[in-house]
DNA sequence: GCGATGTGGTTGATGGCGCAACTATATTGG
DNA sequence: CCAATATAGTTGCGCCATCAACCACATCGC
């Protein structure tokens, strides 16, 4: 690398870039969705966000149980936090836990018909606060391009990194 | 608006809806992006996100100073909150704790010249993850769209509930 | 002025989450 | 077949965040 004169200056991002500002309306629109949202969810039905997150995942997976590994990826949690959050839904009748017929190390969670009606009546608040504050502030363009800006986003963080880009070995080097 | 009879279906959102996907998209990127920026910044500095932003809003103050509580709003931090990573700050030397003259109840966090040293090396790493992960992975007309959506969504929080709206009415009976 | 009330900040208790260590089981190579 | 290694899940621990209780000071009303 640094093979011409001319690549020393990759387009680095600049600190008073006003770009920044989407980056921080980002974080900042997040942070007090996520508050409001988890709020409304706990105050009219006594559940978080991730707890309600590992019900829908549940109830959308064939036969309503997931292997605990699995559900861990869904709602993007360490496997010990799947571990902590499973026992709480079943301190709470929401789901039961089982051994993996196919694996004797494994472990399912299977949502219970109790944990579905829980959800059911959940999922109104919940449905309707995206409607609110996230849906209803965009137009249906808004809505697809962030969408589509979301998708590629995701698909970069998976990316290896490319040594052969300056703005990302120069992240390296620090 | 509402003005036709057909008031009593108040376009809720149905579980089926594809716009789903890009607030399943919105919480995805969001994990995803700051867990990966948030080890970068680790690994190459030793400081959250959480640390970092509060030096930036320090960094950013008239006198490189600010009210606990003022600083607790910018990072979207609870008072205590904000006084702990206060001490963390200050136990690295970034940050010095000082009484407000104008109000004996009131302390002040103010940065550093060791705490601005470590933020401007810290700084490359970040905005350069802004810049890789986040910004170019749109075309500059999405960052614009993204940025109005996200300040549109940040006004809709800000609003008081509207009991005339039935979306919002429905949301509260539950 | 001074008591009632409000506000700024810290502290103790609690809870969620990730990491590393561990156990049990599965899989693979010789 | 069995030793080496990999994988599934749980548990101990530490970190960091919130909430509620608290103290010190400010402010308001009489």
């Amino acid at each position: 690398m640094t093979t011409s004169a001319s690549t020393a200056t990759p387009a680095r991002l600049l600190p008073g870039d006003p770009r920044i500002e989407t980056w921080r309306g980002f974080l900042h629109a997040h942070a007090r969705l996520l508050r409001r949202m988890d709020e409304e969810l706990q105050a009219a039905h006594g559940l978080s966000m991730a707890e309600y997150d590992a019900l829908i995942q549940l109830a959308g997976a064939p036969g309503r149980r997931l292997r605990m590994s699995a559900l861990a990826d869904k709602v993007l949690l360490s496997r010990s936090g799947i571990t902590r959050l499973v026992d709480r839904l079943v301190a709470d009748g929401m789901v039961e836990r089982s051994a993996c017929t196919t694996d004797a190390r494994g472990a399912e969670a299977i949502l219970t018909a109790a944990g579905l009606d829980r959800l059911r009546e959940a999922s109104r608040t919940h449905l309707d606060g995206v409607q609110r504050y996230f849906l209803g502030a965009m137009t249906d363009d808004e809505v697809a391009s962030m969408g589509h800006s979301l998708d590629r986003i995701a698909e970069t963080l998976d990316e290896r990194v490319d040594p052969s880009d300056p703005v990302c070995t120069a992240a390296l080097e620090g």
